[in-house]
DNA sequence: ATAATCCCTATAGTTAACTCTAGGTCAAGT
DNA sequence: ACTTGACCTAGAGTTAACTATAGGGATTAT
């Protein structure tokens, strides 16, 4: 016999609760799991590994709908490769994208976390002032 | 006097439409720009500047409310550098924990966009099974 | 055998971040 | 004078992704 586990093991293995799980087999994300007489979910390694599948394509800010196209394509055999190798070209254009953009945001937390480093120091934000006309006539 | 722009150029600069302005702006992100005496908001390019602050930080995933006190620190003045400090350092950790995050997921896509490429070349996903038990008896 | 603890469904509620509508003001052009 | 188009507010509606509740069934520990 296969081992499986509960609803609640897989919730704790990643990271996601009971509820989200539900959530998502609602949502169609799940039509692998298998059940027992009575209902309850049997999860097999293999469904646990799709999950993470699925988590993966949720950090790369996929929406469920979509993922749920995807999982519908790997129901439906071989006749989908070609729509599921340009999904996954897509979503590495996409995360580079979202690396690019990471970089760019970061150059701009970096140069504020310097700014207010230099005020503190000063004790005010004034010294990045351009009050550099600031001549006393005097002395 | 200083040139100002209404709130449609502003919109169309940040890519941003009319509509999110105004909710930020309901939001308290935009206490410092000023109005003509009809109400009509005047954006200054200071004002497009901290605009794209804003933009930044919702760009590392802080939440509106957070920015709001932000906001609030930076027209208190000089008393809350510190927090504005520490705020700017945390976001940095946290740009930081997200490109981490980010890399792993490259490396599930880069992984998929093989399995895929290799499944379309054989034209089957069967490829990849572990059915390296299968050697036939005879022959 | 019975209480505790898991599981289930269906459905309602929540939250964030918009997005839109209605109804009105105001300034510029014809 | 009047139409056009940009501006305004208040408030309702939308969407995604959960999150929680109510009511009930099954399994395990005492």
């Amino acid at each position: 016999m296969m081992k499986t586990y509960s609803i609640s093991e897989v919730a704790k293995e990643l990271n996601l609760t009971v509820y989200t799980l539900r959530y998502y087999d609602k949502e169609g994300l799940m039509p692998f799991v298998e059940r027992t007489a009575s209902g309850t979910r049997l999860f097999k390694q293999s469904d646990i590994d799709a999950l993470k599948v699925i988590e993966c394509l949720k950090s790369t800010g996929m929406p469920i709908k979509e993922i749920k196209s995807f999982i519908d394509w790997c129901s439906d055999g071989d006749s989908t490769l070609q729509q599921r190798y340009d999904m996954f070209i897509e979503r590495k254009a996409c995360v580079n994208a979202q690396m690019e953009e990471l970089k760019k945001t970061m150059e701009v937390i970096e140069h504020k976390c310097l700014y207010y480093k230099t005020a503190l120091e000063a004790g005010t934000e004034d010294i990045h002032k351009k009050n550099k006309i600031e001549i006393p006539i005097t002395e």
